[in-house]
RNA sequence: GCCGAAAUGGUGGAAUGGUAGACACGAGGGACUUAAAAUCCCUUGGGCAUAACGCCUGUGUGGGUUCGAGUCCCACUUUCGGUACCA
């Protein structure tokens, strides 16, 4: 009987479902493991076959550590709001919410077919109110927070607000928007609505007016990280930066614990690196300038104070307040015509175009050290949003100051001895210091002589004692932009009253999305949910029902904006514990035994957006004590991506005749793309290639020995390349075992690789091989119930050490190749032992679970192999009698010979020296010393 | 520019500092078959031999450490990711 894949597949997807075979409960009998995979964007192209490497890596992972006894939870989800989502049901014309539920369909009948062990009654959908309940519940806690920089933790906003009313700001440290000052009377002097928004400077959920990426094609906000190179990630549209109120979420007050957790968790080096950079850390002091002429003064930020002697100018950021009021009346012109000019180039065109510009505001600041006079500029150069917006410019060790130096023709004073500054300005934090002046004031301060290191430890200590500045540790991290002008995403809980925003009171949430007629997002920013009818709240924050009889003094505005994508995807590995509860995000029991996720598997695209997001919203319910890990996910494996290979035909130009690979050289060619699902093995189908589209229907062919050979490439697998590889078709043709087997021997889930359907068949073949071991051609099951061998035992304990070693490791691909090796050697063994194949059984089953089902039935189970038990491994069954090790002379291998496995150090040296083979290559030479590696080689020093 | 990862046959990829190329694909040869498919066996880094199945060479380049280096150290080249007027 042959191995009929499709029905065996069938019944045990069918048999798991019926039986709940994957359903998860909390036991606190059993230690629990949490595996996770990054929940997908429904998006409307469906998986392809790069789309489920991480699902089958960690799926054979949950698989194994359930073997192994533990109680694992593994969950699936959608992450169904925001952009994608949205822009897919614009562009086919249809309601988000029915091209979302479409999609999750396709998506999970695609899941379904590949035989994951997801427990589905976990399942949880961002957009569903049930879930986003739970999004907006966090939210209104994060604008009931404020962050306390002492204890470096979030505390309730009455403690803030007890705070002022009995010390004003005094004695504050806090993270907060901008540094303010006032006193008690102050704060008890303000009206309700200076209070409110005094505590925007300090809520963690905050309303600020900041400068936001603003896209205007896509009628949106956007945060940082989804704006690359100027332009939207999603559709690739220019993004402006334009000044609005937004929702903002205090992300940077965490900024100090998401760097030092990084120490406490399991990730690549590489990714804490990307979000160490990403958070940017940078020491450096704080110093301020006075302005010639007048009282007034401003500070700037440098990691650089050692240079101070080398300031030749100032320059402030064109969005700074500064400039301004720095701006001498003679100039005023000259500056608002630059600060015009500069306001119109978006951030792509200041990206590509990085030509200098500036202008002189006709201010001059006053060197704090030397009292030199110094004139003020303004330039793009320098960004608003990062320090204080303000720099000191030292051309000769700073290569931007450099360039603007030399436009400007500004002097440049070099510091460091024999440093060349002729062509480039010298920016190592290298070298000894010199050119210090006296400094008038102390008379003798001075930094020649000193390392760059010990020179900014030195003005950092007379910056201190002097009061001309302090040390100030700066963040790149900036707070998330949280509003969303769009429709498809969480509503705010939030209404106005007289302006003043009021969180809806919990036990009326969660704000359900309304139905609008129009969701499209406009250019000019009015958000979508404003076309709702029957959405009206009255003073109390509750909602007004629809036949109510409402009139404006009842109504009080609602939020129109709603939350961005990573709202909902910020949270959901908590919510997976408890999906169910409509008490809380995550009931207390549930949390404390699942705790946080042991395993998460995703993309490192995510690595400066929903992991950082993740980590802060994580500490944040932590702070609050919702969460008892501080740190979500505990290990993490980023896999790679599966690249498409592209199939050429060569076309000879101005004909419709295509030439074959290796002739195609003797022609004027046109590569093309062809789709890759009518080539195989790089030949192609001619046939089909001629159906495939009408203009090729008459096409001719030169070929060589009576084939058409096509040439390949690695490119992105993408739609129009027709490259893209639908796993249902693989699942189709070889079967889901294959496909997981196949998916993992491609090589280290880490790594990106192409996807090559071409190997496919040596996965099949194997596993057919496996199913011919139990089976004769009747289907009447072979094997034997003697006691197994020794060799039998020896290769089927070397492949549970080896298989439990690689999967622990995530280097699938080596053990597929094991399982590959071992059945060979018990073919060669004419091995039959049931006892043995059980075992086998058992280790595969992660790999491929139908398959083993279906052979632990023909077996005589009648329980799922999931809930087998992982093969104890026996070392002692490794024993080998002899054991062959190499000669080899200077590190030379030369042969081989046998040695009781027993045989200690002294034997073998003996037996080595006494082999007459040995003499043909001592001869001339003195034998020095002997090394011998166990089990493994016999090294022979020799000497002349 | 900065940060990170990598470079091994025709291809994907194996190798705790210890016989480089496991395993698989592809290719070549053979068996079975009227034939094909399927299946099985042999060969397969390069070179020289093949009368002795032995020798030489080989993991991006150049040095170094070591009895012994794909692996460790230094310098360089290339490729792929990430990030960027962050002072």
């Amino acid at each position: 009987m042959e191995y009929n894949f499709r029905d065996i597949e069938k019944k045990w997807q069918q048999k798991w479902v019926d039986q709940k075979t994957y359903q998860v409960k909390e036991d606190n009998d059993k230690k629990k493991f949490y595996v996770l995979n990054m929940f997908p964007y429904p998006s409307g192209a469906g998986l392809h076959v790069g789309h489920p490497l991480g699902y089958i890596a960690s799926d054979i992972y949950a698989r194994y550590k359930r073997l192994k006894g533990f109680n694992v939870l593994n969950p699936m989800g959608y992450d169904a709001y925001g952009l994608p989502a949205e822009q897919y049901a614009i562009q086919t014309g249809q309601h988000p919410e029915v091209t979302t539920n479409q999609n999750i369909n396709r998506y999970r009948e695609q899941l379904d077919k590949i035989g994951f062990c997801f427990d589905w009654d976990r399942e949880v959908r961002t957009c569903t109110p049930i879930y986003y309940h739970w999004t907006q519940w966090a939210f209104q806690h994060m604008f009931a927070s404020y962050y306390d920089l002492s204890q470096q933790k979030a505390l309730p906003i009455d403690t803030l607000i007890a705070h002022f009313a009995e010390k004003g700001t005094e004695g504050l440290n806090v993270a907060q928007s901008e540094e303010l000052s006032f006193t008690v009377d102050e704060w008890n002097a303000m009206d309700e609505q200076q209070k409110s928004d005094t505590l925007m400077n300090y809520r963690i959920a905050f309303l600020g007016e900041t400068m936001v990426n603003w896209c205007p094609k896509l009628g949106t906000v956007l945060a940082n990280d989804e704006v690359v190179d100027g332009v939207s990630v999603r559709g690739g549209y220019p993004v402006v930066q334009k000044k609005m109120r937004q929702w903002c979420l205090r992300v940077s007050a965490y900024s100090q614990r998401l760097l030092d957790g990084l120490d406490t968790i399991d990730w690549s080096e590489s990714i804490k690196e990307t979000q160490r950079n990403w958070i940017g850390r940078s020491e450096g002091t704080e110093m301020q300038f006075k302005v010639k002429g007048t009282d007034q003064s401003f500070t700037i930020f440098t990691t650089r104070a050692d240079t101070i002697f080398g300031v030749t100018f100032m320059v402030l950021a064109p969005e700074s307040e500064l400039v301004a009021s720095l701006t001498t009346p003679e100039q005023k012109a000259e500056v608002d015509a630059y600060l015009d000019a500069t306001k119109k180039r978006t951030e792509r065109e200041r990206m590509i175009d990085k030509k200098v510009t500036g202008v002189f505001t006709g201010s001059y600041a006053v060197n704090p050290f030397t009292g030199d006079e110094i004139p003020v500029w303004v330039s793009d150069y320098v960004l608003a949003g990062y320090g204080t917006g303000a720099i000191m410019a030292v051309p000769a060790h700073d290569s931007r100051d450099y360039a603007f130096a030399r436009h400007f023709n500004l002097p440049i004073i070099p510091l460091i001895e024999g440093c060349d500054i002729s062509e480039e300005s010298f920016d190592a934090k290298e070298g000894i210091v010199c050119n210090s002046p006296k400094c008038p004031k102390e008379g003798q301060f001075s930094l020649n002589g000193l390392t760059v290191k010990e020179a900014i430890a030195a003005t950092k200590k007379y910056v201190e004692e002097h009061k001309l500045g302090r040390v100030k540790v700066n963040y790149r991290l900036r707070d998330a932009i949280f509003s969303r002008q769009r429709y498809w995403g969480e509503p705010f809980p939030v209404y106005y009253k007289n302006g003043i925003p009021q969180m809806i009171p919990e036990e009326c949430l969660p704000i359900e999305l309304p139905a609008v007629d129009k969701f499209l997002p406009t250019e000019t920013g009015e958000p979508p949910l404003g076309n709702a009818t029957n959405w009206a709240w009255d003073e109390a924050g509750k909602q007004i029902v629809a036949n109510e009889k409402i009139d404006n003094k009842t109504v009080f505005p609602i939020e129109l904006y709603t939350m961005p994508g990573f709202a909902g995807s910020s949270a959901y590995y908590l919510r997976y514990m408890d999906p169910h509860n409509t008490e809380a995000l995550v009931g207390k029991k549930a949390d404390e035994y699942w705790q946080n996720v042991d395993l998460y598997v995703g993309g490192s695209e995510h690595a400066t957006g929903h992991l950082i997001y993740s980590r802060f919203w994580n500490k944040f319910l932590f702070d609050l004590g919702y969460s008892v890990k501080e740190e979500p996910f505990q290990k993490l494996i980023n896999q790679g991506m599966i690249q498409g290979r592209s199939n050429f035909v060569y076309r000879i130009k101005d004909t419709n005749t295509f030439v074959s690979l290796n002739l195609s050289k003797d022609y004027d060619v046109t590569p093309i793309h062809v789709d890759v699902n009518i080539v195989s093995n790089d030949i192609l189908d001619v046939e089909a290639f001629k159906a495939w589209r009408p203009e090729y229907a008459t096409a001719e062919f030169i070929l060589e020995d009576g084939k058409y050979v096509c040439g390949w490439a690695i490119e992105k697998m993408s739609k129009s390349m027709f490259n893209v590889v639908n796993p249902d078709m693989i699942v189709e043709k070889f079967g889901a075992d294959t496909l997981r087997m196949y998916e993992m021997f491609l090589g280290p889930v880490e790594q990106s690789k192409p996807w090559d359907t071409n190997g496919i068949d040596g996965c099949h073949r194997f596993l057919k091989k496996l199913w011919g071991m139990f089976f004769d051609r009747d289907g009447q099951l072979v094997l034997t119930d003697d006691a197994p061998t020794k060799d039998e035992l020896r290769s089927i304990h070397k492949l549970i050490k080896k298989v439990g070693d690689d999967i622990e490791n995530f280097s699938f691909n080596t053990s597929v190749a094991a399982f590959m090796i071992c059945l060979n050697e018990l073919n060669g063994l004419k091995s039959k032992n049931k006892q043995v194949m059980e075992q086998f059984v058992i280790l595969m089953a992660p790999f491929t679970p139908h398959l083993c089902e279906e052979l632990w039935e023909a077996l005589g189970h009648d329980t799922s192999v999931c809930d087998a038990q992982w093969p104890e491994f026996n070392e002692s069954f490794l024993k080998e009698d002899s054991v062959k090790m190499m000669i080899s002379f200077n590190g030379k291998a030369r042969f081989p010979m046998e040695f009781a496995a027993d045989a200690d150090n002294e034997t073998i040296e003996k037996a080595v020296m006494d082999n007459p083979q040995t003499a043909k290559y001592t001869e001339g030479f003195q034998v020095a010393k002997v090394i011998i590696v166990p089990k493994k080689i016999v090294n022979i020093v020799l000497k002349k």
